[in-house]
DNA sequence: CTAAATTAGTTTCATATGTAACTATTATGT
DNA sequence: ACATAATAGTTACATATGAAACTAATTTAG
C-alpha cells in the first residue's frame, strides 16, 4: 500500500534512449561536413538525395528523405545560393521544377560521401556484422510500429 | 572502371536511420503531453528528473537528462512560470539552487509518467522480450562507440 | 588577505524550425 | 468556359536552440 510516486526511469526509456542516442550520432557526423562545406544536417540531406536520383522535383526530395516541404524549401535556397544545385523550371508544370547537383555539388558530394561512410564504418565497428543487421531489422520494426501508433492514436 | 558517383543509400544510413527513428518516437511521444499540459520535451524531462531524484540543481538535472546549462535554465524558467517546481537558493552557495516537484509538479508528473510508460509498452510490441534486451544492449553499444569516436576524433 | 580563476546560472544574439498564410499554377466539376 | 478546389513552393511569424558573453558567488594561489 505504497503512495510512492511511480517514476520513470528515463535512462532506460525508449524514447529518450532513441532520442540521446540519434542525437549525439547526427552532431558527430554534421561536424565532419558543416566547417568545410557549410552545410546545414538539411541541406546534405537534400545533396544526398539528389546524388542517388536526380533529378528530383523539391516535393520528390521531402519523399525521400522525410522532410516537410518548408524546410526542403529552405534547404533548397541554401544551396541555390552557394551554387551547389540547379534548378528548371518544368515547361509542363510551371508550378514543379526539378534540381539536381551542379558540377560543384557533385564534387562536395563525392568528397562528403567517404567521409560519411567512414563515420558509419567505424560507428558499426561497435557491432558485428549479425549484430548489425539484427539492429536494422529491429529498429525497422520499431519505426514501422511507431507510424502506426501515430496514424491510429 | 567506372566513373559513376559514390553514392549514399540515406534509408540504409545508420545515422540517417537513427534520426528518423528517434524524431518521430519523440513526437509521438511529445503529442501525448503537449497539449493537455502545456510541456515542451525539455520541460518534461527535466520534470521526470526531479521525479525521480529531487532535490537537484539545475548542473545536476543536467547531467542526469544529457542536456546543457542553457536548456535546462530555461526549461526550469519555464517550468517556474507554470508553478510546476519549487526552487530554493543554497544557504552554504548561494551560486546554487535546489530544485523539486511543487505540489502542482507533482500532480502533473503522476498523469504523464503513466501515459509515456503505455506508449512505451505499445512501441514495444514491436519487439518480442528477447528483442527489447537485444535492442537496448546493441544501442548502448553504438552509444559507447558514439562518444569514444566523438572524443577521438 | 586579495587578485585571479572557477563555477552556477542567466541573458543575448544569431540561426533553425514548425505552423499557417500566401502566391502562382494546374486540375476539376458543372 | 469558368468558378472552385487542389498542388508546388515560398514567405511570415512565433518559438526553439546553440554559442558566446555576462553576472554573481565561491574557490584557489600567492
Amino acid at each position: 500500500m505504497s503512495n510512492a510516486l511511480q517514476a520513470l526511469e528515463l535512462e532506460k526509456f525508449l524514447p529518450y534512449r532513441l532520442s540521446v542516442l540519434a542525437q549525439l550520432v547526427s552532431e558527430s557526423l554534421h561536424d565532419l561536413y558543416a566547417q568545410p562545406f557549410g552545410l546545414s544536417v538539411t541541406q546534405w540531406r537534400v545533396m544526398a538525395a539528389l546524388g542517388r536520383f536526380a533529378p528530383l522535383t523539391a516535393s520528390d526530395v521531402g519523399q525521400r528523405i522525410v522532410m516537410d516541404k518548408v524546410a526542403v524549401s529552405r534547404a533548397v535556397a541554401g544551396l541555390m545560393k552557394n551554387g551547389l544545385i540547379e534548378r528548371a523550371t518544368d515547361s509542363h508544370d510551371r508550378r514543379r521544377a526539378s534540381l539536381k547537383l551542379s558540377v560543384r555539388g557533385r564534387a562536395v558530394h563525392a568528397r562528403i560521401v567517404p567521409l560519411a561512410l567512414a563515420y558509419q564504418e567505424r560507428l558499426h565497428e561497435a557491432l558485428s556484422p549479425d549484430e548489425r543487421r539484427t539492429f536494422d531489422t529491429l529498429s525497422d520494426r520499431l519505426f514501422a510500429r511507431a507510424q502506426t501508433l501515430r496514424q491510429t492514436g
